[in-house]
DNA sequence: AATATATGCAACTATTTGGTTGCGCAAAAT
DNA sequence: ATTTTGCGCAACCAAATAGTTGCATATATT
């Protein structure tokens, strides 16, 4: 869990990705978040860490409070990737993509 | 590298991210992917059998060589994911950004 | 037929990961 | 002032991961 501070590694976990999306309504403290599922304070904590090492995630304290937020930016990366990705694809793929368009259709 | 067939985990490693845009220009096989960058090809092997679990990538043998490919749908779980978080995003925040941003400000 | 090539599989290793427990500290609540 | 609460940090642990090496097997090449 430590130097890790890359986007896509911080949302293999399903733990995170489920932090990052109740994060995703609104600003939340580590024990809120444990509440809303069955983890610990502690492993919350830490995965929030990674969140923000990767600044996926940011905290603001507020008296004793710590208040983590998204990085709406950051997701940005994630779309990039597979945008990027997706050109390549189409080039390749632009007629070749009808073809699977009718076979999925036939299918269902 | 074991029973591994999440999207989200497959592509936390950059080697497969790098994988996977090779494959999405055209089908490759391993020893082709291996002399792409500095990797063995066991380890391009292995890569490619996560790839395979979580269906992003398939596998075809064309005599003794075998030849992956993209699953084009696949990415699409990615995008799910993304597009689902979008939509909390505006939802919830195209009112409420205003006065976080108020917010913020007011406390630096 | 004999050799070379392409590949997957199993065993092993070092590192990383997710999680727990125990601690300390600062801010609230009493 | 004392206790409670919210939090992060460090140490520890079991499991998973990425990578290596050494096979075995099937298909090409000679």
């Amino acid at each position: 869990m430590d130097a890790r501070r890359d986007v896509f590694q911080a949302i293999a976990d399903p733990t995170r990705r489920a932090i990052v999306l109740l994060l995703a309504v609104g600003s939340l403290t580590p024990n809120a978040i444990a509440e809303h599922f069955n983890s610990s304070r502690q492993a919350v904590s830490k995965h929030l860490k990674v969140l923000a090492e990767c600044e996926l995630v940011r905290a603001e304290q507020q008296g004793r409070e710590m208040h983590y937020h998204l990085n709406k930016n950051k997701l940005k990366e994630i779309e990039k990737w597979l945008e990027q990705f997706k050109q390549l694809l189409e080039k390749r793929f632009d007629q070749l993509d009808n073809v699977l368009e009718q076979l999925k259709t036939k299918r269902k």
